[in-house]
DNA sequence: GTCTATATTTGGATAGAC
DNA sequence: GTCTATCCAAATATAGAC
């Protein structure tokens, strides 16, 4: 737990060995990133480096925990009140996702979480749970209570959630693709609204 | 063009070293598998290598070019005699999505795509050409049909064409993640034909 | 076409002075 | 905590004999 990464107290450096590493693994990986790299782009030696880390494995973890830290937040009442109102509860869900895609510290994390993906079986496993399984037990619990009020039609929840999170995924992919390459993503910016539009109409009794 | 890589003409040993670089390219990435290694597998030494490719990456480019050699093969006389009958047209495309999705080639292809899509921007580009784009394109030319002819509800046909690929993309991701931790796939062989199911009914006039 | 030998570079990591 | 110096391993690639 990072109680002891109060910003208060540790060393500069080792916050800057933290920022120059993150920009590099999130772009060129764990094994395209050295140890020689990020100390040069630091401004100190490699030797230095090891003062404020083991090895080039705990800067690395040190970071990738960093990118399942922005989980959703919807408590129980949240989604039972939202899901009374039906598709609110979607807009506010795909917003909390599309705020996460464009911002650029979540968006760099979830490029180091694709670049690393088959390569680390741990982050696979936070991928299912925290990507996957996190999201459909929020959505599918709104959709069941959708389906006892009626607004929507009677299906299975977590089916339906799967649906609507596959697409917001794809989208988030798209973009982070993209914008790698810093190519333009305005078609896309309005893509998430048009999920939930065309979502709801295939649902809503 | 692989008019060169003629079965017949070509040493057993450059079919062997394609072989085994395909295997370890998609399960270590480029930088994660060594020349060394691919040698070793082989059965020879690094130097006899280059008898067969200039360097490392002529071997990885070579690979690389069969990740999109499977395209969707639908003409477009096929589009238009299938999305006459509605549905249909939706379970064929999903079918041979599925196909390519378990199928172990394709599969590995599949995989090392996903290792190298950040790390290589001319795979980056054919990704969105040739999985994206080209999806689109068929789909949304078979749901314009569809709409002319009153058997899906009238919208951006691209859009669909959008909604639909992408939960078929997220399975496969899915899919392909699970396998490469050996871990079961079961709940996930029908949800291909559980999206046509839904979506279909989402659209129907 | 394959081998041995070797050149060269890069990368992770440590020892010890300041 | 940072530096210089150094070590060691691994990796790409080439030369030249067989």
């Amino acid at each position: 737990m990072p109680e002891n990464r109060d910003i208060k107290t540790e060393s500069p450096t080792k916050t800057k060995i933290r920022k120059v590493a993150s920009t590099l693994f999130s772009q060129y990986g764990y094994k395209g990133t050295s140890v020689r790299k990020i100390a040069a782009e630091v401004g100190i030696r490699e030797s230095a480096l090891y003062n404020h880390f083991k090895n080039k494995e705990e800067i690395f973890l040190d970071i990738a925990q960093e990118i399942f830290s922005s989980p959703f937040h919807f408590s129980h009442d949240e989604i039972q009140e939202l899901a009374l109102r039906g598709k609110p509860f979607l807009q506010k869900f795909t917003m909390h996702y599309k705020m996460l895609t464009f911002d650029k510290s979540s968006e760099s994390m979830f490029r180091l979480l694709m670049i690393e993906l088959m390569q680390n079986q741990e982050l696979r496993e936070q991928f299912m749970s925290q990507f996957h399984d996190a999201n459909i037990k929020v959505l599918s619990e709104g959709f069941f209570v959708m389906m006892q009020n009626n607004l929507i039609r009677s299906s299975d929840p977590m089916m339906i959630a799967y649906e609507f999170i596959s697409t917001l995924f794809y989208i988030r992919l798209q973009v982070t693709v993209l914008k790698f390459d810093t190519k333009p993503v305005n078609h896309l910016t309005t893509q998430f609204e048009k999920h939930v539009d065309f979502f709801w109409e295939s649902i809503k009794v």
